[in-house]
DNA sequence: TCGGGTGAATAAAACGTTTCAATCCGAGTT
DNA sequence: AACTCGGATTGAAACGTTTTATTCACCCGA
């Protein structure tokens, strides 16, 4: 194992000065064919890799970008993860992708992280409603995109979907089935999807002039399948049990969808369920699964290009706040059947 | 947005040499109390944040280990990468996640960048028999496991799990359940879990003193929701429909539910069928999924922690292939009903 | 008072690139 | 023949750390 071939190494092979040999990496053009080949020759003879640090260092910033999401184990993530890496890999750039799992904690030990290493920007999808460690970044000269939260304030782009527009969406498809005991199982407030998706429901009872307490809320911990078992089970053993449940994630939904067919329970006909994002295992569930779509892919995308355009042209770069409009998609368990 | 500061300003400021801000920063025990607070103060005052390049040209090396895996939207690859992480970061170590997508050109960039990064260790399982650029890899100096992929020959760690096991584990379970025409469907057979999945089936079949046509198999280019979708389509447009099907892994058996669903068969009792890996959302499907389970975070946390192993004391090291058996779950899809 | 230690701090060399000003050389132009 | 021009190549500085050998200041025991 020898120490790895550098710029100078291959140089001295190819006979000509490393400044060639960068030239050679960097500006082919510039460099006449006869040298360049004889320089390809070298640098595959002696199997060379660029160091990626020390062009780094020298040229001040990583060609990666970073990604921070709430939970890889969402396929909602990964999905927008996708659009990312699709977009940034035809722009030679690199995703970093960090999970924070919903914890702040994590998510400043990644950002932490991504600082260091130079990232040009960064894609948040914020863990807290505060978003001051994410205004440090921009501070710093990091480009940032807020992934799902609008960031009015804030000194950045954001690509959002108008989460308001599909707690609403899923709420009035519940009334309009007839459903007059409905329950929201939300994640944290703390984070501002639930908020809003919350906003959204309580203000399509308001508009169809409801009373408020045709809707309850339970706030779980987390937006995962674990936290939808658990307040199914909680709903189960709860007295008035509603005849829908609208949940502010596919995960909850199918864990509580599970809780629920386990309990011999019939959806939609005893309780008909509601999700968010339209994961593909949305329709896949154990009964086909309402649930709100968002343009995973699209979001990914549209935040990358944004991302890229204002680091590619800083002066000219105005920020934009772009907002996707949801979708309802009706499956079998929200839809009226003709059984009971 | 001023120029960034470095570890030469918090000198300054300090007024101490550079080396002990880089003391400070590395050996916080060998610096006195005083002077280190001062330090601490100016790196607080000036938000400095070490550059990690200019470190790692420096010391040769990354804290990072690279983690390439077939399909991020799979989830067993994002658990399996949740076990990474976890023993990853307890040892300080970021973890690099790159999709493939099983494509050997997809494989190769991620390779180049890994190398291009100087990353000391990389997780992988190979989107191709031939192990020729992981190899390469090893070569260079770069610490190597294979997940999913004992490396007989290979100067590497592997862990995997008896994917023959798995595949006899499947098989010997419908053939108990009383068919007689069953189909495995498969991935790409340039992928080792394909070929040791149907090695395993075929081997239950001749044990079982069947004739080899009990067990047709069926391939499609790829282990996802959609080529199991199209392999179930194909499957109700031919004739001499199985009474079974052994899918090589959730996401195509979930695709072929979906279908089968759809189109109005029952699962189990018109066609029953077997999935593999044992992912959180095949208890959770249309018809709760019959599944191989493969302990997948204890391999992500084994590969991390043998890989670890390898680069802290790289010479008492000795290359270790773990191999995990896989365990049956028996769910609805392919149990034995009352009702024919 | 003198050495000999010890613990703390320093100065300077390296790490492997990129970049930019400077040089070189041959072809055109006058 | 003298000049200019432009493309190709070069050499050296710089990027921000870590590290190692060295110096420094001080105390202790003889």
């Amino acid at each position: 194992m020898k120490p790895a071939a550098g710029i100078r190494e291959v140089a001295a092979l190819a006979k000509v000065s490393v400044g060639t040999v960068s030239n050679v990496l960097n500006r082919p053009t510039t460099v006449a064919p006869a040298t360049r080949d004889r320089v390809l020759a070298a640098i595959a003879q002696l199997g060379f890799v660029r160091n990626e640090s020390a062009r780094q260092l020298r040229t001040g910033t990583a060609r990666a970008i970073g990604l921070v999401v709430l939970d890889v184990s969402n396929p909602f993530f990964t999905d927008v993860a996708r659009g990312v890496e699709e977009v940034a890999s035809e722009a030679g750039q690199a995703v970093i992708l960090c999970n924070t799992d919903e914890s702040v904690a994590r998510e400043a030990r990644h950002l932490e992280l991504l600082a260091e290493q130079r990232v040009h920007s960064v894609l948040i999808t914020p863990a807290d409603t505060s978003l001051e460690p994410i205004l440090k970044l921009r501070e710093r000269g990091v480009s940032v995109v807020l992934l799902d939260h609008p960031a009015e304030l804030a000194d950045a782009c954001s690509v959002s979907v108008d989460d308001r527009v599909g707690g609403e969406l899923a709420i009035n498809h519940l009334l309009a089935e007839g459903h007059e005991r409905i329950v929201m199982v939300n994640g944290a407030s703390r984070l501002y999807q639930a908020r809003e998706r919350r906003a959204g429901a309580q203000q399509a009872i308001r508009k169809a002039g409801r009373s408020p307490d045709t809707l309850r809320m339970i706030e779980v911990p987390a937006f995962n399948v674990a936290c939808g078992r658990r307040a199914g089970e909680e709903l189960l053993a709860g007295t008035e049990r509603p005849t829908a449940v609208f949940c502010a994630n596919d995960m909850l939904a199918l864990g509580l969808l599970q809780v629920m067919v386990r309990a011999g329970l019939h959806v939609p006909d005893d309780i008909a369920i509601v999700g968010y994002d339209d994961i593909d295992f949305a329709a896949a569930a154990a009964v086909p699964l309402t649930s709100v779509r968002q343009p995973r892919l699209q979001i990914g995308r549209t935040a990358a290009e944004l991302v890229i355009g204002e680091t590619q042209q800083p002066e000219r770069h105005e920020h934009q706040h772009i907002v996707f409009t949801p979708e309802l998609v009706i499956r079998e368990s929200s839809r009226r059947t003709h059984r009971r």
